[in-house]
DNA sequence: CGAGTTTCCTGCGCGC
DNA sequence: TGCGCGCAGGAAACTC
């Protein structure tokens, strides 16, 4: 599943491969995964562009065209934009084909639909995007940041990690991950948290989705980078998959539960 | 406004 | 080996 570091992963790679390059074609596979145009209309206005600048907002991936305009592009669980020289072989779920002049094509495929390509005005029409949390990455997500915009809140920390409106980017695996790197259960009401453990948890969110980057992310299902390779973070995982599995920090036992309807992976040992 | 529920979609793993 | 079923999950849309 695509999170902060995937997309920055695939931000990062699409920059190098795609600058200055012009977009002579567009074939679109799947309707639904077009979004803000119909496909005659995305035709007209993509045609001929060339992107001049890639940027992420959380989870979603902005392609800023040289008309002004902006492909705001979200993998959701199964997306993938790759980079392909004349002669690879297209993904089985290719759904959106942009082509360039030089033979080369970026592809987008999804599995399981759950993605789109949304062409807007600019990234500030998108709701969800006005609506986002501070930037994990960026200096002014400090604890404090955290603390208020946690606001009370009285629910459990988990599912509030996952509100892209409190933080921005983090998903089931990173949620996870900084959770147990700060020893704290899922379940905890976020309101309860002290003033030490947050600070751990803030500090505990900025070091995974930057180990994550560095290792150009979590392939555990269908992610690739912009280039269609696997990056290496799942073998970095302490709890994420890794049910059964001891807890490298206290030696108990790593489970998996179902909590409010998502998959949850942490040690009930040493997260308190 | 917050919190809970449903929906989208399809490959895979499981049980028999 | 083959079949059918249930599961996985981010976020929008909906209800209460
Ligand atoms: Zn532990």
């Amino acid at each position: 599943m695509p999170e902060l570091p995937e997309v920055e992963t695939v931000r990062r790679d699409l920059t190098r491969s795609l600058a200055g390059k012009r977009i002579t074609q567009v074939e679109i596979l799947n309707t639904g995964s077009l979004k803000g145009a119909t496909p005659k209309g995305f035709l007209g206005e993509i045609s001929g562009r060339s992107f001049t600048r890639f940027g992420r907002r959380g989870k979603y991936l902005i392609l800023h065209l040289d008309t002004g305009k902006v492909l705001v592009v979200h993998l959701k669980m199964t997306g993938v934009l790759q980079y392909q020289q004349k002669g690879d072989s297209l993904p089985r779920a290719a759904r959106i084909i942009f082509y360039f002049s030089g033979g080369q094509r970026l592809v987008f495929s999804d599995q399981r639909k759950f993605g789109s390509i949304e062409l807007a005005g600019d990234a500030g029409t998108i709701p969800s995007l006005q609506e986002m949390g501070p930037e994990p990455l960026e200096k002014d997500f400090t604890s404090e940041a955290l603390k208020e915009r946690l606001g009370g809140r009285r629910g459990p920390i988990k599912p509030l990690l996952l509100d892209q409106s409190i933080v921005a980017g983090l998903g089931n695996i990173y949620a996870a991950e900084a959770l147990h790197r700060a020893a704290i259960a899922p379940q905890r009401p976020a309101d309860q948290l002290s003033g030490p453990e947050l600070k751990k948890l803030h500090r505990a969110i900025i070091q995974v989705l930057k180990e994550a980057i560095a290792a150009r992310g979590s392939s555990v299902d269908t992610y690739r980078d912009g280039q269609g390779k696997k990056g290496w973070f799942q073998v970095k995982h302490r709890v994420y998959g890794k049910q059964g599995n001891k807890c490298r920090r206290c030696g108990g036992t790593i489970v998996k539960e179902i909590f409010r309807g998502r998959g949850t992976y942490w040690c009930p040992k040493c997260q308190r």
